[in-house]
DNA sequence: GTAATAGTGTCTTTAAGACATTATGGA
DNA sequence: TCCATAATGTCTTAAAGACACTATTAC
């Protein structure tokens, strides 16, 4: 870093990619923007960084403030920064995107600059495939935020692969078919069943088993209910599916 | 991105770790800062963003001035962002890290605000695993460039292992034995020899044969030329081998 | 009983690990 | 001939793919 020569002033913010699962579908919260620019249009939440927080305390603080969701029930990271020159046309703005997660969050209330937030399952948003924009009838994103979705999903849907990620969108206790649901929302097609429950099984410390198990589902065999282990990471990966 | 309250003014900056293999040794460039703060320590080098480019524009740029290396000869991509509020003493900077890689750049000439540049064994400046800071008689990095140093290692160990990005080290044409000298030096032990050459030419793209040999070396049997391939993705990925 | 969901078992195939062995050049 | 490096071959083992099958509940 260097210390010579102008250093002009930059606006920071963060934007966030806050997903869940949502009735089987893997979705993620917007807003919809009140202000100009892109008045009326759906947007990731975020805003500016304060001079005395670093990104991911910026991006907690508005987790917070738009969704009412606390620190420590999700896992939050950074994605990567946005910082094209003409991507604020007010102003120039860095981007610092950030994604988050967490089994069930609350009905988002739209926060003071959201004329709404809500749920939107990201297969309406984009196409299954990154690269093209997105379904004729999906709603065009304000900024570039439909391509910090686009790499925030790729982000996650390789995570699953080699960490226990997939823990991060269920609550305790927690039964296999329901982790099994959860990779089949971000990948667009289930795992199979066998494998998927000898990898998920055989991995020490994925998940950790309780003596009790569910109620039934739809006249079905109650599951047994599961814990979170304290295991990070899956090696070798488990494999993504190819989307159906 | 809300559009309230206040919006502080940031400098933002950009870092480079710029690897190369240097006599075997997994090698960075680091300059010798020559103003304050951390004047005389040796830092990663990096510069300012100006208000018309985005971060890669003027990593690509920085690169240029500090090391005469033009912008299609070698690989640049970003690592992360770091914004700790008190990272840099002055004022209140965000930091672009980027990670970029050459098979053999020029002797560095020492920028405006560097007393010198030189290239760095890797292993002389960090532990040969993360989270333990350096070697006893570790030069200490300026700001906190020692903790980008080191997640822009591991960065560049895991893409060997499902990129081609080792193509970005060696100069066209190439040997095998020169290609696995890259992972032994990145990953701190070579991969098995039979399996190294069984996983390279069993992936399709990842190197093209040429028809001729190269120069015998110390007396031994001449190693067949190769060429880049297109191929970017090693699938399943190559294991890392666990360093001695 | 049937339907629905949960869970187990097994055979095949892929690919990596761990070597031993052979090939080809120069001094 | 000997040494050094390059290249190939092979046996074993780990683990995923692709199923078929059994188990347990509600009705």
């Amino acid at each position: 870093m260097s210390a010579s020569s102008e250093h002009p002033p930059f606006a920071v913010t963060v934007d966030l990619a806050v997903f869940t699962i949502r009735d089987g579908a893997f979705s993620v919260l917007l807003v919809e923007r009140g202000a100009e620019p892109y008045a009326g249009t759906w947007a990731l939440p975020g805003g500016f960084v304060q001079v005395d927080e670093d990104t991911e305390t910026a991006a907690w603080r508005e987790l917070h403030e738009e969704t009412g969701v606390a620190q420590f029930e999700g896992h939050l990271e950074q994605l990567r920064t946005y910082s094209a020159p003409d991507r604020d046309p007010r102003m120039r703005v860095v981007s610092v995107a950030h994604v988050a997660f967490a089994p069930d969050l609350p009905e988002p209330s739209a926060g003071s600059d959201a004329a709404e937030a809500r749920w939107w399952a990201v297969d309406d948003l984009l196409d299954v495939e990154p690269g093209s924009p997105a379904s004729p009838d999906a709603p065009a994103l304000a900024f570039d935020h439909a391509e910090i979705l686009s790499d925030a999903r790729e982000r996650i849907r390789a995570k699953l692969e080699y960490t226990t990620l997939a823990l991060e969108f269920v609550a305790e206790p927690f039964t296999l078919p329901e982790l099994r649901r959860v990779y089949a929302a971000v990948w667009g097609a289930p795992p199979d069943l066998g494998n998927f429950r000898r990898k998920v099984l055989g991995t020490d410390g994925f998940v950790v088993a309780t003596e009790t198990r569910g109620a039934s589902v739809a006249g079905g065999r109650p599951a047994v209910l599961y814990r979170r282990g304290s295991a990070r990471a899956i090696q070798p990966p488990m494999l993504r599916t190819a989307s159906a």
